[in-house]
DNA sequence: TCCTAACTATTTGATAACCTAAGTATAAAC
DNA sequence: GTTTATACTTAGGTTATCAAATAGTTAGGA
């Protein structure tokens, strides 16, 4: 592997060499994930919806406020998000009796059975163009993904 | 580590872990960075905006159809893309001499001042997030990313 | 009790990213 | 010279995103 000079204004650490990487790569990674959501034809959601429907799913009852933390964006962004599955009848949102400012939200049937569709399906995508790759170069990634999910998700809350 | 009781409808191979953690961390950093690069003030790009004027600084006289290949979009979207820079006086593009159904782009002076500045403020906020980590698990990151970039640049050819 | 402050969610208005389909202009092929 | 292919742009539509302004709800204190 040859070694790149680099300009001398840049440091060479290994967080500035993942730093470059990342901004390399993860909107690579991302493009590709969105291209093939919206390959899978018929009924689909971006992605932006599919965490949101996600983050549903795994904290039934949630608030508004939830859904915009776990996604990172402003509550009036979030609140267009899950207005659009409730239109599509993916989301059910009632207030909450207790606090009558919440939301309720939960998925519907076909919220539920969409969503379960499009996980397996998008995981399944994924997994084959990650079936180039050798065992031990795919442990390396899922190890280094926690990582990453670790300090990313820690920043995010304290930054956002 | 508490094993999951998965579906049965769902394997749990290598390849299916990674896949879960790239749909549940790539959104999450993507949007951190997004995030970090809208915070910093004056006159700032998006991301794609961004990736495109690296592609240009990287390939001078590059074509539009570079610039959708490299970002992973049809052409009327990097065309809009790119239009939007040269609004801004940070790309220039002009029909090249030999081919004139293309176009040359080049970076303006006030184009590549503001990408270098942009690229680095943006290094160092990751590699600021980064800091936490150890050095060891940051050379693992670096490698990961290496082996994805490598994966999902080339499928992004195939299917793109 | 009432008033205010804080919180939760939505609406509004703006910019940008994305797509497909349809156009324009140039080059190549026959 | 007509057709075909290529490179880019325009048009029309959906979605995501923000900040600022709005409206309803709760809680705390005067």
């Amino acid at each position: 592997m040859a070694l790149h000079v680099v300009s001398r204004s840049e440091p060479s650490t290994t967080a500035d060499r993942c730093a470059r990487e990342i901004l390399e790569t993860v909107p690579l990674v991302m493009r590709v994930v969105r291209a093939e959501m919206r390959r899978q034809g018929a009924q689909v959601v971006s992605v932006p919806q599919f965490r949101a429907l996600a983050f549903v799913e795994r904290h039934p009852g949630a608030s508004l406020a939830g859904v915009a933390e776990h996604l990172g964006v402003t509550a009036p962004t979030a609140s267009t998000i899950v207005d659009r599955l409730v239109r599509r009848r993916l989301v059910g949102r009632v207030p909450d009796p207790a606090e009558r400012r919440r939301v309720a939200l939960t998925l519907t049937p076909a919220g539920g059975r969409l969503f379960a569709r499009m996980r397996s399906k998008a995981r399944r995508q994924v997994a084959m163009r990650l079936a180039r790759a050798s065992a031990a170069d795919l442990r390396k990634v899922a190890g280094a993904l926690a990582v990453l999910d670790r300090l990313f998700r820690e920043e995010a809350r304290i930054i956002g």
